[in-house]
RNA sequence: GCUAGUGUGGCUCAAUGGUAGAGCAGCGGUAUCGUAAACCGCAGGUUGGGGGUUCGAUUCCCUUCACUAGCUCCA
């Protein structure tokens, strides 16, 4: 038997979903009459839908881990057969398989139908797999949750298994201690740790932000105006709440009616707007406009309430309210393709500023659309251009844009490996339409504008949530909350220690003094798990020699003693350079 | 919203069908101390809310709220 290549996705790929067929055989065993779905290989494991009776436990986990670990033991060889559509067909429904029945009808005409067989169980599967069971070492179920059938909210629930398979124990064992490391970094765990935003029972999904979250959502917001005036945008800010005509206009009202808020003035309708969009377009509409003016590049940081399911909340990442640092770019059809890859290169620029990988998907036109084929495809040329030209990759989702037009998203990860879409650039055709924008153009005639929605953080909140992940609470000094933490040796150190504060505050420095009565160690370790960035010693020696001891949150070992004249000047550089690591590295 | 699970003082956790216990944090003292938790004492909970079963519920049941994982949906 050969030795498998662990490193190889593909090899990861096959000995999961082999696992995932083992897994679906134990069940099987242990509850006879158990339907089978899909089980395919995922990133990190792999899992098996199932419709059953049984509610499986926790408990059962290990049941199934000990019949997963008999089916490896008999090493049972698989083995490809291939069967006329008809007969697979015939096959499954003998042997009481709805859900694989219903897979094969969906099959092409023309599709090769495959299974794979080990031991006594058989399951529809296009392949490939590993050449034995025996070859699957370490297997662990994870966790059971519900999964529609087809993932239609309208069809039956089914439970899914989800599992993992590693070549050894150890890997397995070191998997899941990653996992666990993970959890420590989560942003809703050092949110409420590190003082920054929280959420309370009375207010489901709607984020309190503490004063030192608030410190890092006013930086964020300075960082956003600062690089948005570079590239040419004007800023305005539409109201919170307007009347349901503009939403009815809009198509908000009709498409969107279930996510909003609403209220009554003076006996009319009013809604929350979920969106800023219509706000921009009430400003654009004011006074005629000119092609000279375009593209108009309009900035809001739009505060917008949504009423999202209760099952879909999510710490900072998905949330009720939440402000989007939105902008509607107005312009004429021949400019969409330069002005996508300016927004894609400010994109690029900030999310590599804080050092962020991400992914971009190009969602392309849906069966439900509005406009022009020809239309479409010129943006969605312009949008892939855009990506090129900036040096990335994309993938396509066909057919997932919005009804209006095709769009961009950024995605990044989460400290557990989960995507959240941030930026994204969608491009507009309908509400400019809807609301008859026009401009002038150069050859005097009228014009409807194009309209591109734009945001690169995607929202405050969800932003400093993936932050706050990325750097595991320990922010850019730029960010940080609390970019000195001064701590005393004694009490006879206060009055140099105050001094020294004062001094580093006048330079604008984010100062706090800890001059408790308590040992140095044991302010130390507070300090250290508050993250904050630089954490300073001062005792006898450093008020005699108008010192201070440096160590950082970001390195393990102490940085040493300086003057204070040396500290400041150092951290200024290291905020106006808004590097992400500490300059004394 | 759906499926499953969880809910005990600010935090982390314990306990039991007989009306809750610890550590940390807090407060009051003592110690003035050099790099990840000094010591002593005090105070703090109608066990998420409501209802039921029971002589008795925090424990069992129902319901509701919130949270967690995933599905659906999304920034």
């Amino acid at each position: 038997m050969a030795k498998i290549n662990w490193e190889d996705p593909q090899v990861r790929w096959n000995y999961r979903h082999t696992a995932s067929h083992i897994m679906a055989q134990a069940v099987q065993n242990l509850w006879p009459g158990t339907k089978l779905a899909i089980g395919p290989a995922i990133e990190n494991g792999f899992y098996y839908d199932f419709d059953t009776e049984h509610k499986f436990t926790e408990e059962d986990f290990l049941k199934i881990q000990k019949e997963m670990k008999k089916i490896i033991q008999a090493n049972h060889k698989l083995e490809r057969s291939e069967m006329p559509r008809e007969e697979a067909i015939k096959f499954f429904e003998e042997r009481n398989e709805p859900y694989k029945v219903e897979l094969i009808k969906d099959l092409p005409e023309d599709e090769t139908i495959s299974l794979y067989a080990h031991g006594d169980f058989i399951d529809l599967c296009a392949g490939p797999h590993m050449e034995s069971t025996g070859q699957i070492k370490a297997v662990k179920v994870m966790s059971v949750a519900g999964a529609y059938w087809r993932g239609d909210s309208n069809r039956p629930m089914l439970q899914r298994l989800y599992a993992t398979a590693f070549p050894s124990q150890e890997e397995l064992d070191e998997y899941i201690n990653r996992l666990e490391e993970a959890k420590k970094r989560d942003h809703r765990k050092l949110g409420k740790e590190l003082g920054l935003f929280t959420f309370r029972d009375e207010a489901p999904g709607f984020p309190f932000y503490l004063p030192k979250g608030m410190v890092l959502k006013n930086k964020l917001i300075d960082y956003w105006r600062e690089i948005h005036k570079k590239w040419g945008y004007v800023e305005i800010s539409t109201p919170q709440i307007m009347k349901r005509t503009l939403w009815e206009t809009s198509g908000h009202w009709e498409h969107y009616k279930d996510n909003m808020y609403t209220t009554l003035i003076d006996d009319e309708d009013f809604a929350i707007k979920p969106m800023n969009c219509p706000g921009s377009i009430l400003v654009y509409e004011l006074e005629p406009r000119s092609y000279r003016e375009l593209p108009l590049r309009y900035g809001e940081l739009g505060l917008v309430h949504r009423h999202e399911l209760s099952g879909a909340l999510h710490g900072m990442f998905r949330v009720r309210c939440f402000t989007q640092d939105d902008a509607h770019i107005l312009l004429a059809k021949e400019q969409i393709k330069d002005e996508v890859v300016r927004i894609a290169s400010l994109l690029d620029e900030v999310y590599t500023m804080f050092e962020l990988p991400y992914s971009i998907e190009l969602s392309t036109m849906p069966e439900d659309h509005i406009g022009t084929r020809e239309d479409w495809q010129r943006a969605e040329d312009a949008l892939a251009e855009a990506i090129t030209s900036i040096g990335k990759e994309y993938k396509v989702n066909p057919g997932d844009g919005a009804f209006y037009g095709p769009k961009l998203d950024f995605r990044v990860l989460d400290s557990l490996g989960r995507e959240w879409q941030c930026g994204t650039i969608q491009l507009d055709y309908q509400l400019p339409g809807r609301f008859n924008l026009e401009y002038t153009g150069s050859d005097g005639q009228k014009h409807t504008p194009v309209m591109i929605h734009r945001v690169v953080f995607g929202s405050i909140e969800r932003f400093l949530g993936v932050l706050t992940e990325h750097c595991a609470g320990k922010f850019p000094l730029w960010l940080a909350p609390v970019q000195v933490k001064l701590l005393t040796v004694t009490e006879k150190n206060a009055e140099y220690a105050l001094r020294v504060k004062e001094e580093l505050e006048e330079a604008g420095l984010r100062v706090e003094l800890d001059d408790r009565n308590e040992k140095i160690g044991f302010k130390l370790r507070e300090a250290r798990n508050l993250r904050d960035s630089y954490i300073c010693i001062i005792g006898e020696k450093e008020a005699e020699n108008n010192t201070l001891t440096v160590r950082s949150s970001k390195l393990k070992d102490e940085i040493g003693e300086m003057s204070v004249s040396e500290f400041k000047t150092r951290l200024l550089e290291e905020i106006d350079k808004k590097i992400n690591d500490s300059i004394f590295a």
